[in-house]
DNA sequence: GAGCTGACAAAGTTAAGAATTGTTAAGAAT
DNA sequence: ATTCTTAACAATTCTTAACTTTGTCAGCTC
C-alpha cells in the first residue's frame, strides 16, 4: 500500500484530499508547513510526495529543490492556476508532474496512478499488434474510429461498451477476468460493491441485441466473461 | 527544422526555454553570454535568435548591434517588462520582435511562428519535409501559414483552432489526451472549470462541417479526442 | 445417491444521481 | 475587431443505490 505525504498549508483541503486517497487505498499522511514537509519527506518512507508551492516557512519550489538533493521520491506539485512560470520551474526543478488548483480528487487520483505507472513500466497492456478491425460472425469493430457496427448498422456504443466489446473480441475463445476487464476498461479495480461494470455489460448486451437463445457474451461465473466464438 | 539560437545568462531559463522548444519541434541551442552568442550566432546556421538584453560580457543590444553589420538573422528581444528604451532601441537596431520578461512560453511560440510566417511569404518552404503539410481525405493544412482548407475552400480557423486539429491530425487514428492537447494549444492544464478547450472543440467542429453522421473528431469520454483516419 | 431446500454470494437490472463534455452567448483580452 | 475565455445551461455517459435473479453449496429427506 503506497504511503503519500501531502503538504500543504490548507488544512482543510489536507484533510479532504487525505480522506479521498485513503478511500483509493492509498496510506496518506498530512503535513502543513515546507520545513516539516521536507524533514518528513526525507526521513519518512513515503512513495509520492503531493507539494503545494505556496507555503509558509519554505516554499515549495524550495522544498523540492532540498528534497531533490538527497531524494529522487516522486512528486506532484500543486500550482495556482495559471501561473505558468512555477509550474515550468517546478518541472525543471524534477517534479513529476503537476496539478493547477481548482482540481477534481479524480483529477489527482489519476495523476497518482500515472506517475507509479511511469514508474514501474510493467507490461500491462503491450504486445497488441494493433490490429486496425476485428470482425466476427456479423460484428464488426473498427479501432481507428472506435465504433462497432452489426451487419454494416451502427450500434453506438459508448466509449466503455466499446472497450469492453473489444477486449472480448481480442481474446474471443479465452475467458477474460472480470477485474482484468475493468482495469482496462474503467481503470480500477472493483470493488464488492461497484456494479458498474455489470451495468456497463448489460446495457452493451442489450445494444448487441441477440435475445434469441444464441449469446454473444457468455458469463463464467465467478471468473469473468467470454467472447463466443463460433466456429466456421 | 528550424535552428534557434538562444542568448541569456540565466541558465534555467535558456534550459526551460530549450525544452519547450524542442516540444514544438524547434531545435534550440543554449548560450550564456553574449560574446559567445555573438560568436555562435554569425558561424552557426540559424534560423533565429532569442536574445536577452541584460547579458553579461556583452550587452544585448550590442551584440545585435554586431550581428546586424553581418547578418540578417531573424532576432526576438527579451527584455525587462516596460523597459520601452531598450525595445525601440532594439527594434531601431533590426530585431524582428520583442518580448517582455515575464512571458509565457506559449507567446514567445507564437512570436516565432509569426516571424517565420513574416519571413517567408508563400515561398516554396517544401524544404519543411518533415510536416509543412498534412492532409487527410478533404481537410489539408499548411503548417507554414497555419491556414486549412477543405476540398480547396479555406476554412477560416482561428489559431488555436488550428492548433488543435494539425495536433490531432498528426496524431490521426490515435487518441490524444485532452491535457496534453491543453497543453500544446493553451500552454495551459485545464482545471475542472475550464472549458475553453470544448468551445474551441466546438466552433473547430462546426467549421469543418460533417454534421451528416461521418464525424472527423471523436470524443473519447475521459482521456481525449480522435481524429478519425479513414484509410483508403 | 437423487432430489429438495434454504442460505449466501455473484451477477443482472433499473432508475436516479454525478461527472464529463457540448453548446450558446456574453464578457475579456489582445 | 477578432479571438479567447467565462458562465450558464443542456446533453451524454458513467456510477451508485436498491432490488431481483441466478448459481452454488451444505445440509436434509427419502
Amino acid at each position: 500500500m503506497k504511503q503519500i505525504l501531502i503538504i500543504d498549508d490548507d488544512t482543510e483541503l489536507c484533510e479532504l484530499l487525505a480522506e479521498y486517497l485513503s478511500s483509493e487505498k492509498f496510506e496518506p499522511t498530512c503535513v502543513y508547513d515546507g520545513k516539516s514537509g521536507l524533514d518528513r519527506a526525507i526521513n519518512g518512507q513515503f512513495d509520492l510526495v503531493i507539494l503545494d508551492i505556496m507555503l509558509p516557512e519554505m516554499n515549495g519550489l524550495e522544498v523540492l529543490k532540498n528534497l531533490r538533493s538527497s531524494s529522487n521520491i516522486p512528486v506532484i506539485m500543486l500550482t495556482a492556476r495559471g501561473d505558468e512560470v512555477d509550474r515550468i520551474l517546478g518541472l525543471e526543478l524534477g517534479a513529476d508532474d503537476y496539478l493547477p488548483k481548482p482540481f477534481s480528487p479524480r483529477e489527482l487520483i489519476a495523476r497518482i496512478r500515472a506517475v507509479f505507472r511511469r514508474l514501474t513500466p510493467s507490461q500491462d497492456d503491450s504486445g497488441d499488434k494493433d490490429s486496425g478491425r476485428i470482425k466476427i460472425a456479423d460484428i464488426k469493430l473498427e479501432t481507428a474510429t472506435r465504433s462497432a457496427e452489426k451487419s454494416g448498422v451502427s450500434l453506438g456504443l459508448t466509449e466503455v461498451e466499446f472497450s469492453i466489446l473489444e477486449q472480448l473480441m481480442r481474446s474471443a475463445g479465452t475467458i477474460v477476468e472480470r477485474q482484468l476487464l475493468a482495469e482496462k476498461v474503467l481503470g480500477r479495480r472493483l470493488t464488492y460493491d461497484d456494479r458498474s461494470l455489470d451495468v456497463h455489460m448489460s446495457n452493451l448486451r442489450k445494444k448487441l441485441g441477440y435475445s434469441n437463445g444464441n449469446e454473444l457474451i457468455r458469463t463464467i461465473r465467478g471468473t469473468g466473461y467470454l467472447y463466443v466464438k463460433t466456429e466456421k
